[in-house]
DNA sequence: CGATTTCCTTGATATTTATCAAGAACTTCA
DNA sequence: TGAAGTTCTTGATAAATATCAAGGAAATCG
């Protein structure tokens, strides 16, 4: 009988590819661990081989700068599956910290544990250099916005990714400082940018909620790049 | 008698761990490519399912935005190999265009080409992947300088990281504008900023060569981050 | 060589973004 | 309920960056 993890790990397009052996091997060899929310999971900087599945929670991957500005460049979900640098280059220090967003429990293996599991299984590999290639896409992507977009269209692209398919009013469930951190800047330029959409008619503000009255100008600043 | 080129192509990471029948095949696979300088290999945004190798020149990859800046984001050097995202992942695009900077020859392995060779190969695509692993730290550091650095310490770190080395006068083999790409910003900028770093005794600067005069200096200003 | 083009430099100015400060609104919790 | 903490908002101001404009220097090329 399958326990309900296995089944639940097989829903990742990396554990997939495992034979059902494979995958029970796997099982058995992860270590469970429990975040509260706020806690750290790895710190910037840390040389951290190992490969994790996140079952609950909510984890942000983040860049720090030492006057205290952060960006986040991504956010990992429950059936993701995110490794450290280390996991392939050996003493690759983190070029992000992990902390749990909300209370989170992952599942870990390190490095000596999975290697012979995905050196014995080339679709395994080839399924995480996929997952590569698309972290390397969002990267980019995070380039080029801060390279070439204004703040406000950074913003406009942020509600949109995050609320553009709702049609009604959305929760706002991002602080002001978490979306700076989202684009890379403060709180008061968002505070701003946002009341401007309002004043151009994009967006209704409320304490709680997003209304959005005009998306197709939003998408469009969105989209355009400044310059 | 092995051919001039399979002793080159070994000398690459990843084909150093082809056994000599796949190398061979490999040579024999490759499509050769020779590109004018300034010539356009790839546009940003197609989708280029292929692996190459660079036997001579220089390449440039780099993002453009509508108003004309550009960003590079990486140079590839002789012995070098790059891959298109739609490699790994179907109808992905380019998220970089590549440019020769000097007159080049490339081989060429189309997808379907090179697939076969890696799929038997477990340790080129381990070797694939750190590779990536590379490039995403790559990636990363350029995040970080776009979303925690001022022009100037841009500038200190491109300046550094190039000429770094040497300890007389270096060559200035970058004109204004392809070093306010590198860092993202404009001529006029850049060349504000070169005065400066003289004006503080950081560099002295001819026409034709920058001599580093207080290299401590200008490294502190490349790895402080601005706020 | 002379003409053309590219590259560099600098001032003036505009725009964007950040910072600082203060207070208001809201939430939490005892 | 009231106190403390957090979050939001806005104005004033400063700093960073870009843009525009113009001229000069150097390189290229016929």
């Amino acid at each position: 009988m399958k326990s309900p993890l296995l089944e639940k790990l097989a829903l990742n397009q990396v554990f997939a590819s495992l034979n059902e052996s494979d995958l029970t091997e796997l099982a058995q060899l992860s270590i469970s661990r429990d975040y509260d929310k706020d806690a750290w999971i790895v710190f910037y900087g840390d040389i951290w081989p190992n490969l994790f599945w996140i079952e609950s929670g909510l984890i942000t991957a983040l860049k720090e700068s030492p006057g205290g500005r952060s960006l986040i460049v991504a956010t990992i979900e429950p059936g993701d599956v995110f490794w450290g640098t280390a996991l392939f280059l050996d003493h690759a220090p983190m070029p992000v910290g992990l902390i749990a967003e909300k209370a989170s429990r992952i599942h870990i293996w390190p490095r000596e544990r999975i290697l012979p599991i995905f050196l014995r299984n080339g679709k395994m590999s080839w399924e995480l250099s996929r997952m590569m290639v698309n972290r390397m896409q969002h990267a980019s992507d995070i380039v080029e916005e801060l390279a070439f977009q204004s703040i406000p269209g950074r913003l406009a692209r942020l509600l949109i990714d995050r609320y553009g398919e709702e049609d009604g009013p959305v929760a706002r469930d991002l602080t002001l400082d978490e979306m700076a951190a989202h684009i890379g800047s403060t709180r008061e330029m968002v505070c701003r940018a946002l009341y401007r959409f309002a004043d151009d008619d994009m967006i209704e503000i409320t304490r709680t909620e997003f209304t959005f009255t005009n998306r197709d100008q939003l998408s469009q600043l969105a989209h355009k790049h400044t310059d």
